[in-house]
DNA sequence: CCTGACATTCAAGTTAACTTTAAGGTCAAG
DNA sequence: CTTGACCTTAAAGTTAACTTGAATGTCAGG
């Protein structure tokens, strides 16, 4: 199977199937005699479960560390204590979510239900109060550092 | 207040808050005569404001677009809109991450509930048959460009 | 007067995960 | 025999949000 072939079955670029294997996350496979790579139907599996992999938040370096040589050998303790601390990963950002979350719905039922009485500037100002004397959380955008 | 005092206050770094003027996200300030920056008082609520709205997921440019010239004067309607949007990520996160656990907890359970009369080989057949036949996700990192 | 802690600018580096571009081979079909 | 769809490589570009580095200026204290 050429690349562009394992391109189309498995959903990825060729682009980022060469990139792939630059970065190590493939092994180099088999050239043909005019240099073309040809892959083996094992590889469009292989690519399959990296694009799973990723979806479940693993990173590209995680997921290097994880891929056995040969799918039928995987390090089992390694991989159950990987999709373990990823589940965990994955509840501490639910949570901070819920608290951003909470956060928004908070804010927005301060300014909207501003006293008639009122005007915008003394609300502004009442709702900035109230906002920079609160929890300063951790930014969401944070946890790219950990994949999300 | 020089930039060394306003980042002490703010918890930004000076680096950070040259930055955010470089970009547009806070207007130029005055110079004292030796050219260095001086602040007023109220740069600490804004930069204590833009913390906060990265805090719950808004990127600089989103942030940059609601901050209004001057504090007491919002538009309210844009931010209403932008905030009640923001919710709407993330719960569309929320379902994503829910999604993603559970995904990963089904996989743990396949590869720990392994029959004991099969071998390693044989089940990790069967898990991967079963893994790649099911629902293929986007991916949770594909999120960042969404600023999560 | 010197030292050290600040301040300034501009350019370049960082990270992840790719894509894009450029310049060029290969090959089946018409 | 030429077109067009593929394939190859290496290098550079992309995005966001900063940081780091280099070269230099300012200023209060001892």
């Amino acid at each position: 199977m050429k690349i562009g072939e394992l391109a189309n079955r498995s959903g990825l670029t060729p682009s980022r199937i060469r990139f792939y294997e630059r970065i190590g996350l493939l092994k180099a496979v088999d050239r043909k005699a005019n240099g073309y790579r040809s892959y083996p139907a094992e590889a469009v599996t292989i690519l399959g479960l990296i694009a799973l992999a990723q979806g479940a938040g693993f990173s590209l370096d995680e997921i290097r560390a994880l891929l056995p040589a040969d799918l039928e050998h995987w390090e089992h303790d390694a991989l159950a204590g990987a999709l373990t601390r990823k589940v965990a990963d994955i509840e501490t950002l639910q949570a901070r979510l819920a608290r951003s979350k909470a956060h928004l719905l908070h804010v927005i039922d301060e300014i909207e239900a501003r006293p008639d009485d009122i005007d915008c500037a003394t609300n502004a100002r009442r709702v900035l109060t109230r906002l920079l004397g609160e929890d300063a959380e951790m930014p969401v955008a944070s946890l790219r550092a950990k994949q999300f």
